[in-house]
DNA sequence: TCCCTTTTTGGTATCGATACCACTCTTGAT
DNA sequence: ATCAAGAGTGGTATCGATACCAAAAAGGGA
């Protein structure tokens, strides 16, 4: 920097001034400035930065896993926000192990982040002391919290399990199970399970859920193909399934077509989650798409303009519910 | 770190080799310096670190897209790796505009990382330049181009095209075409329809190849879909469609499922790339498994130990033929 | 013209760790 | 007893930027 300084003849300053604030710099140094930046080839240290600002233009995110779609849109959304304003992202993902999260959060706080971005919503106490011990906005995403440390973004699973259950029995199904959600640490299928639970109770329907708790079966599409040895066989009254997944439901529309099953005039099927395959001509699939991509734009925004989004706390974003031709 | 050295009564010095080489500090002082790390709650100031010892801890990685299921396996296995060793992950994604790359990797080296993972294999002259001006290991993922810029790491896609077109002459099939492939930007889809070219020349047989450059037409499962329209029915002496994905591959399989097209009977199916959607028993498809995790950890590797992995150069981690119910 | 306000600029201390060097204290060999 | 070698320890300068303050320059009204 000092080199850029000698060369356009100003001060240390002046240089720093013209990258971070270049509007307080008049018009002809600035130029000067940039001129031997781009001669010198100058690339700026920011952990330099860092240290004399206390502002890293780091933000930190723990995440679950990058290893789904849906989820890769929200870190893509996140990233490229963060990264128009100037701003870096620093991952870190905890393969759904939750011990893995204090040691992680404590490797990201040594990089003194801007801000930090969260996908669980229960914590361990360590955690919850070192996010209370920094000073920056934190921000938790996908399931709203009950109860949020400081910002949440998302949306609402029981809602959207209560809404799926209720376009379902608009279609004049009487009875409709909810094909999977057990899995332990499945938080957010928990919870669009319960919004089916209500929604039925509503309409005066019993629940059927499969499987249960105790049972061990494969998730994704094998359990999708099960759900007709497993759950029809025992209750072939059943002519709906809401599943937790697209994944799961997929696995149903596949085995229901090679068992001559019609869809949607003998069972009906929903998925969740807004899967490419899902939407795609093969499978014509009625789901709830949650708009990945969004999540991660207004978490960075949010990250970027804590105040404000601190006067609404929690940022719902919704879903949508597509109806195609599986109901 | 102040506050630590005068709780347990030594220097700031030695604070920081507790940190950093405890076995160079005597066990009596580590455990009192340990202690009062965890009654202060001390977290340590990374940027002050890479200020002073020119090492940051932080590897930065530049990749195309997060939203790719075997691309997340290697994030994953990149990132944990990493952490494990004391280093986090700086990710900024392109989403496949090569005019970002430039951008990404200025701003990535004002954070000084002590190394780079990059997904794409051709470079702009401002980007060769950058890399030439820093001294740090510089990691090329997925494709192993021909010249690599310091270490590579991946797979011959062009030996994969080969190896599955190999397969399927195995067979005995005589029509072979290879559907995809000719997106822009598709670098490795182009690679493995060589090596299928190649491998079809090797057997005298004739290449035939859809769509051509100049069709617009969906990708992915769509493209599989329009495969008997636009494909067969011009050329219904094809008896094996060699795809460029699995995506495109389960759209041929669900197409044909509809059409009752006996596979592979009447047509033999090979995918690539090992979506997990494909090898479900639904689908039962042939296709060549990448071992996305192993790209992740075998870069990680190099990046921490780069003497070692520039000894090699270029890591080839290979892929896995799996033969299924579809050829 | 003069004085006051606003804008622009630069010097210097500072952020919190580690490198480097110097020093003390063991330990073991002579 | 003496010395050398090596381990353990601490003081101080330093990394490269920005904060803070002060000073200079520019503008604007009387």
């Amino acid at each position: 920097m000092k080199d850029v300084a000698d060369l356009a003849s100003v001060g240390t300053i002046t240089v720093s001034r013209v990258l971070r604030t270049p509007e307080k710099v008049s018009e002809a140094k600035r130029n000067r400035v940039q001129k031997a930046i781009e001669q010198l080839g100058y690339v700026p240290d920011n952990t330099a930065g860092a240290l004399s600002s206390n502002k890293s233009r780091v933000f930190g995110a723990i995440v679950s896993t990058v290893n789904d779609s849906v989820f890769a849109q929200t870190l893509d959304g996140l990233s490229s926000t963060l990264r128009a304003a100037g701003y870096e992202l620093l991952l870190t993902s905890t393969n759904y192990d939750p011990t893995v999260e204090e040691d992680a959060l404590r490797a990201l706080l040594a990089r003194r982040p801007d801000g930090i971005v969260l996908t669980s919503t229960s914590h361990s106490s360590g955690v919850k002391n070192l996010l209370k011990s920094v000073n920056i906005p934190i921000v938790e995403i996908w399931q709203l919290p009950a109860q949020p440390l400081d910002i949440a973004v998302g949306f609402s699973n029981f809602q959207a399990g209560y809404d799926m259950a209720h376009h379902l029995i608009g279609k004049g199904k009487k009875n409709i199970a909810f094909i999977g959600g057990n899995e332990p640490g499945n938080d957010r299928g928990r919870r669009r399970r319960d919004g089916y639970i209500a929604a039925l109770a509503d309409a005066k329907l019993p629940p059927i859920i499969w499987p249960s708790e105790d049972q061990d079966l494969p998730s994704g599409i094998e359990l999708g193909a099960a759900v007709f040895e497993g759950c029809l066989k025992v209750n072939p009254a059943i002519n709906a399934v809401m599943c937790v997944s697209d994944q799961v439901a997929v696995g149903v529309l596949c085995e229901a077509r090679r068992r001559g099953v019609e869809v949607p005039a003998d069972l009906s099927v929903s998925g969740f989650g807004g899967f490419e395959l899902a939407m795609s001509s093969g499978f014509d699939l009625t789901t709830i798409e949650i708009p990945g991509r969004e999540i991660g734009v207004a978490s960075a925004k949010a990250l970027l303009d804590p105040e404000a989004a601190r006067a609404k706390k929690v940022i719902d974003v919704g879903y949508t519910l597509i109806e195609r031709g599986t109901t």
